[in-house]
DNA sequence: ATAACTTGTAACTATAATGGTTACAAGTAG
DNA sequence: CTACTTGTAACCATTATAGTTACAAGTTAT
């Protein structure tokens, strides 16, 4: 199963609340260009407010990031929205009998671990300022 | 959601199909190791048949790798059972009026693969050889 | 104080995925 | 023929996902 568009949904209202940091925009507004139920939108905004990735007040719209989106990295959305330790599933209750069953766990956490640790790093390379370059790129070769 | 456990119990089957390769082991021998039922592990199997990854035939147990452990990696393993192109759910149907609704997708998509392409990096860089050699350190700590 | 708006959260819903089980057809070997 | 094996379909319970509805609490303007 894919990771969650929870993810990319996440991106999404966080690039549209840095490029536009001088108006209040509500949940509403987001799921509009989301295409989504507002409600979505304040999870996962509940979620980014969680963790220290915007500030948001009760009652008043606005939310705004609250460092830049150069020190923002989709690692630091991704570990925000996902919330999950491990990438890989691991089979458990193995047979303690058989040598195999006995080690398999042990024998692969290591090698998981770097590639779940690849893939995050190379999402921890990744600013939200570089995906904001990606969209004014796009918007003008839409032109 | 982690990746499927299908993952780590393909790579428990293939590790006992290689230190055994002189018995012929029954899908039930190896639901015995992983602790799971037979048809589980016939499923997994007819995946890695298909991936030809492992040799079987009907009605004759003994399925045998096709490659020696060093010529297979856990990426072929992963692509084998997991099916799955990309790694990242990317949400849909975004309201194309608004300029980031319009090129999200796009501003992800490269940042995304590199992510999904340096997990699977890290897994082609691992045999079926290096979890056999882990797993004999293992089982000597053991001792 | 009130109305309109906003956020935040719980509960519900439909669907899909996961990991198991049961059943059995087809194939194999003795 | 019998016993065993693989291969596959169907079923099941649980969990996850992504949406909806409802509404309490907070805010702002009048």
């Amino acid at each position: 199963m894919e990771i969650s568009t929870k993810f990319t949904v996440a991106v999404h209202v966080m690039t549209l609340l840095a490029l536009n940091k001088d108006k209040e925009l509500t949940s509403a507004y987001l799921a509009g260009s989301v295409n989504t139920n507002p409600v979505v939108i304040r999870r996962i905004m509940g979620q980014l407010k969680q963790a220290d990735l915007i500030l948001t007040k009760a009652g008043v719209a606005g939310a705004v990031l609250t460092r830049s989106p150069e020190d923002i990295s989709l690692l630091a959305i991704y570990r925000a929205v996902i919330q999950q330790p491990t990438l890989f599933g691991m089979h458990q209750d193995t047979n303690l009998t058989c040598t195999v069953g006995a080690t398999i766990q042990q024998a692969l956490e290591g090698h998981l671990l770097a590639a779940q640790q690849a893939m995050e790093a190379s999402l921890a390379n990744v600013s939200l300022a570089d995906i904001i370059a990606s969209i004014h790129v796009l918007t003008n070769e839409k032109k």
